[in-house]
DNA sequence: TTGTAAGCGTTATCAA
DNA sequence: TTGATAACGCTTACAA
């Protein structure tokens, strides 16, 4: 069907490997057989085969990115982050998602395994002691995006959680809240649970604040486990003048609830969220958050994946700051 | 490095054929000489190789998506739905965005085409001539989504958008509104835009409403544009007492501008969106809004590319129908 | 400056 | 049931 370099040999009455050259600039040839050259595979219409190219010189010039079920802003973000930079060097990327929790992570690294990707980039996955195995056993360079295993030879960038979340709480008791509730984590999630909700205990207590585990209401970092927690302030905890969200969903949900029992924010119950999702300052009031630098996650670690594909390098972990974004969903107290 | 065919022949002291038969389950060598390949191949930790086997198939087993740069919930949805069918059918793919207004989308195409992907799906960006040229002369198979061209022989699946802003602002007449505002579409867009125009012109004709074009506020579907529209509503023509929008994050504008007003919605003023995406009920009220099938659109898409792949045959553009989720942004008058 | 030919990891044809 | 071998489209020594 398509043209061929073998193509365009014949019918320039050149040799294949002078094709291969003038296609690849490599030089070596006169002006005229160039001219001659490209003029033919401009009337043949030829366009290059990736994937011939990529099995004689053992690189895909592609990257895979394995990233969970949910469909967000939250990873759209990253991914620009990502293609951009695989765009501005040339590679292309290849997309999978591993399915609630991970149940499909094994047949995406494997898919990844196939295609023979030059470097891997997991999104937000929690991986297991046989997942990092059987990663390691791909033989693919790889790093982790907004999530870490507990071994150290896993290259991951990501924000710091606990104090991200410390600097969140800690914002809420400068503005002279005590009664500080916690919404929205999953504390079983050890990468965004249980890190969030320690920095919020220890903001409380470098405080002198006393914790009250009641003030903790798990979740999914949904806007429904948002609304659940409200609820149960409101019917067991009125003294709660500030909340502290693991998600902006959450923070929105706890908004929606106050909202239906004629509570206002910030004026009644002072919020803050988390992810400076595009939501955050489309809420009424906007909403005060924790900041990821999503898209220049995705930039940083593809930057990172290529300078180590390229040159051989081991990829160094990062921790990038967070930030505080505030709006207006919170109360300074007198 | 990774072991390949031959690795695997020599150390079971077998041909290359009968490793490639055993290794693809092609029956013809008995259950001995299986066994020992597949120890063989599990040893070495064989792992096929998908690009050489394309190359010889002459089918990459790839489907390619191209997309606008806007990284919204929008897109994750459709992706979604396009890689769990891929998925189950046993491509891979491979994703990459057209840059804002469609700026890279010959690159992308390019791209698509030297990696040899078996279909094409292009969602959301607007083709003109000199892209559709460049797109056929790819020979690759493609199918539009959520996105049309003015040619016969491009198939695209998507909503009718004049008919669904019809249903959206006839619900709003159906509830007694009369003077009815329009904001968030951008006329130029021949796509999202003037469809959904015309569809809020001919509805309220088909009433015998007059037609005041100073109530159609054009914008780019963002946040802003929907407050800048409520904004312009407040100060030149009080007495609208609905607001159809183009977007769902028009409509958040909407209200956002109308709480910072002490306008309530809606009390004072009724809201519709366009897109049903997931903030439209985390909003307050929750916003009644215009849905589109994303996921589906998504899985309907890949579905029938593959099958067209598979069995050769031409893609039959498809209308999917629009659906009005009814929330609580609207009131009726009496 | 150009051509020949080997090889990348497979599949598939044909013969044994 | 098995094995040789050509082919897929390309890059890259090496030779001319």
């Amino acid at each position: 069907m398509a043209a061929t370099i073998k193509d365009i040999a014949r019918v320039a009455g050149v040799s294949i490997a002078t094709v291969s050259r003038v296609i690849n600039n490599l030089g070596g040839y006169n002006e005229e057989t160039e001219k001659k050259v490209l003029a033919v595979a401009k009337a043949l219409e030829y366009r290059k085969n990736e994937n011939a190219r990529s099995l004689v010189q053992k690189s895909t010039k592609t990257i895979g990115v394995i990233m969970p079920e949910v469909t967000t802003a939250f990873y759209g973000d990253i991914i620009k982050g990502i293609e951009d930079v695989s765009y501005e060097h040339g590679y292309s990327v290849i997309l999978t998602h591993a399915g609630m929790s991970g149940a499909r992570i094994h047949e995406s690294m494997n898919l990844m395994g196939e295609r023979r990707v030059d470097g891997l980039i997991i999104v937000s996955v929690e991986l297991h002691e046989a997942e990092i195995e059987s990663l390691s056993s791909l033989g693919i360079l790889f790093i982790l995006l907004s999530t870490k295993t507990n071994r150290e030879d896993t290259p991951y960038i990501k924000v710091d959680d606990f104090s991200a979340a410390y600097t969140a709480v800690n914002y809420l008791i400068e503005n002279n809240h005590r009664i500080i509730g916690m919404a929205g984590a999953n504390p079983d999630d050890s990468i965004a649970g249980s890190p969030r909700i320690n920095g919020y205990i220890q903001a409380l207590q470098d405080h002198s604040i006393k914790v009250d585990l009641n003030l903790i209401k798990a979740g999914d970092f949904s806007f429904e486990s948002g609304k659940k927690a409200m609820q149960e302030f409101i019917e067991h905890h009125a003294e709660v003048t500030a909340v502290f969200c693991a998600s902006d969903e959450a923070a929105l949900g706890i908004i929606s609830t106050c909202f239906e029992n004629d509570l206002q924010v910030p004026k009644d119950i002072s919020v803050v969220g988390y992810d400076n999702s595009k939501v955050s300052h489309m809420s009424i009031p906007p909403l005060t958050t924790v900041a990821q630098p999503l898209y220049e996650m995705g930039r940083e670690g593809c930057l990172s994946l290529i300078a180590s594909i390229q040159n051989k390098i081991k990829i160094e972990s990062k921790v990038i700051p967070h930030e505080l974004v505030i709006r207006k969903s919170v109360k300074k107290l007198s």
